[in-house]
RNA sequence: GCGCCUGUAGCUCAGUGGAUAGAGCAUCCGCCUCCUAAGCGGAGGGUCGCAGGUUCAACUCCUGCCAGGCGCACCA
């Protein structure tokens, strides 16, 4: 409904235009239709006889007046109004209330889909955990934020990929190796110290004991051996520590480089695939997909940071100093230049993640989506510097922040070292429940997840109270069936003005508002505000289905009911669904 | 010090520049012969952090301040 008051006003507004009524200069980018919320000012009202006043130079009431006398004719529309300062109030038909459930009937996906996208190819990459261990539920928020907005996009018109970039280069690869290295010499009966900057987690143990198993000796050498002449790992804390500690790593990957030889990348793979089968097992657990897996080190194989950097080089972006390569990014919004280059010879992160991001413009990406966590905000500005150095495109480059996850009821380090991992969290409060806890907050509030909230199995858990909705249409169907009755959708259609009473218009209109919930929500990459009118449609149709008996013995009135209930049931197995979670038919 | 995010009911949070700022929880008062009580109805509860500004109109936009979180590497 609100699509087609919108426009009637444009119609309007272009024939005003036309007409020279109003200035030809002006242009309207968006109108402002919305519901009203007292019945005495129609159903819907818009507020662009306010807007254009200014840029048009002339009263807001008089343009109302314009504009509703510009109007073309409407089937639904009875009247219109000027109220207030110059809103213009819409009075429709009462069969106009009942359109949405013809079209839910009809086709669910059709009535859905609005076309926000236009066909833009989006490039969103989410998760992208490094594969050095466990994801935690700070990854979970943003699997399910970056599968969810995937969903949303894909909905309302956006030709959408989803992408993993895999970390399975650079030195916290390093460190998982040498981390499994020390744990694999335990296991074969050595006394090994951990380095304080190592991974200390139990799943390094795990690792190590299953490398041990596929390839036995083949890696051992003594403990002394390793550690010979390497420089001590000191206790306590300050930078000039803080920098002894990583000197102590460096140094044993050096060693342990020196050590395996060729072996080195057999037992850095074996780590990283243990992980990163760890996480694809975690993410398959909680109904997250991708279209692709992008291994970072592929870039460096395949040359594209070769190719990146000559470009940049080519635009002049690029100067060398102290031995090493840098990228003029302070020339392109960042506070400061970076580099590219390390003086050793080895490019950073950095350089990587550029000529990542000018392969995904170069595969034809119009736009690029990133989740990131919040605490990389301050990286920014400098990988749209550089796509900007690349291609003049840094608009199209816009990153997603997601704040932090904090667990309720003090169950997060409740013991020191033993941190909650995504798949325990799923353990714990299942995957419906952990998925819609995550969506249902806006990406940068922090969350505070409460786990006795998301585990109980009452009308106070949300998720729960939209499920249970589904699963009531799906019981009453099942009633009716052993009932020896059928839902006659044909005609129910046709007896849909008995559906008057306040609670049914209350379902109806949020019914209504469905298409737009989705077209705003994508546009404001925003999934939490599905979240929210999913909750609110459950509750409308729970007041109704409360305080009026379905299957009655009138027919046409039970047959109406029937409609509007299995629209509501659609409309939230629809909704649901973009959120990944599930819809059961029974509870 | 600089940057990003946040500040709305006791708590957790919604809120496209638009008409009287909302929900859930918690609190209080009611409600089960009935398609699932895994539920429903009602009540109280607000200086939208503070101060200016922009305009027909500000919780919403701008500026400054206050408070909290996060970040400021030749790590990733």
């Amino acid at each position: 409904m609100k699509a087609l008051i919108a426009d009637l006003l444009t119609h309007a507004f272009n024939t005003l235009q036309a007409d020279g009524r109003l200035p030809a200069g002006l242009a309207i980018t968006e109108i402002q239709v919305e519901r009203t919320r007292d019945p005495s000012h129609g159903d819907w009202a818009s507020n662009l006889a306010l807007a254009l006043a200014k840029p048009a130079q002339q009263k807001p009431r008089d343009i109302a007046q314009a504009l509703v006398a510009a109007l073309p004719p409407s089937a639904a529309v009875i009247k219109t109004e000027i109220a207030g300062p110059g809103f213009i109030n819409f009075f429709l038909t009462p069969e106009s209330r009942f359109e949405s459930v013809r079209r839910i009937l009809a086709d669910v996906n059709a009535f859905a889909h609005t076309d926000v996208g236009h066909g833009e190819k989006v490039l969103l990459e989410f998760v992208s955990a490094n594969p050095t261990g466990p994801m935690h539920v700070g990854h979970g928020r943003g699997a399910a934020y970056g599968s969810a907005l995937g969903n949303l996009l894909a909905a309302t018109g956006f030709d959408v990929q989803r992408e993993y970039y895999i970390n399975d280069a650079g030195r916290q690869a390093d460190v998982l190796a040498v981390s499994v290295f020390l744990r694999y010499l335990e296991a074969h009966g050595e006394r090994v110290a951990i380095p304080s900057r190592a991974y200390p987690g139990e799943y390094v143990r795990h690792c190590a004991d299953a490398l041990k198993a596929k390839y036995g000796q083949q890696f051992f050498h003594p403990y002394p051996d390793v550690m010979q002449g390497l420089p001590a790992d000191p206790d306590g804390e300050g930078d000039a520590i803080k920098m002894q500690k990583e000197a102590h790593l460096d140094a044993l990957i050096s060693r342990t480089r020196q050590l395996l030889g060729e072996d080195y990348r057999v037992l850095q793979d074996f780590a990283l695939d243990t992980q990163l089968a760890d996480i694809r097992r975690t993410l398959d657990a909680f109904n997250v997909s991708f279209d692709r897996w992008y291994s970072e080190r592929t870039l460096a194989d395949s040359g594209a940071i070769d190719k990146a950097l000559a470009r940049l080089r080519e635009r002049g972006h690029v100067y060398e100093q102290d031995g090493a390569v840098w990228l003029r990014t302070s020339t392109l919004g960042d506070e400061k230049d970076r580099v590219l280059i390390r003086d050793n010879g080895i490019h950073t992160y950095f350089a990587a993640d550029v000529a990542y991001h000018l392969d995904k413009l170069d595969r034809g990406f119009d736009t690029l989506i990133d989740v990131w966590g919040a605490d990389h905000h301050g990286y920014i500005a400098r990988v749209r510097a550089a796509i900007e150095a690349l291609t003049g495109q840094g608009d199209r480059f816009h990153v997603a922040l997601i704040q932090f996850v904090t667990l309720s009821s003090g169950r997060m380090g409740k013991r020191s070292g033993n941190f909650v991992t995504l798949a325990d969290l799923i353990d714990e409060a299942g995957n419906d429940a952990t998925r819609f806890f995550y969506l249902t907050r806006s990406p940068e509030v922090p969350l505070e997840f409460d786990i006795d909230l998301a585990r109980s199995q009452t009308k106070d858990n949300p998720v729960y109270y939209i499920q249970y909705a589904h699963a009531r249409v799906c019981s009453v169907l099942r009633k009716l069936a052993d009932d020896g009755h059928a839902f006659d959708e044909a005609a129910g259609l046709q007896a849909l003005t008995h559906l008057d009473s306040q609670e049914e218009r209350g379902v109806l209109e949020r019914l209504d508002s469905y298409p737009d919930i989705l077209a705003r929500a994508a546009r404001d990459r925003a999934p939490h505000t599905l979240a929210h009118y999913l909750r609110d449609l459950a509750s409308d149709f729970h007041v109704w289905y409360n305080g009026h008996k379905i299957l009655i013995d009138d027919a046409a009135v039970r047959n109406a009911r029937l409609a509007l209930s299995v629209a509501v049931r659609e409309v939230i197995a629809h909704g649901l669904d973009i959120l990944g979670v599930n819809a059961p038919d029974s509870m």
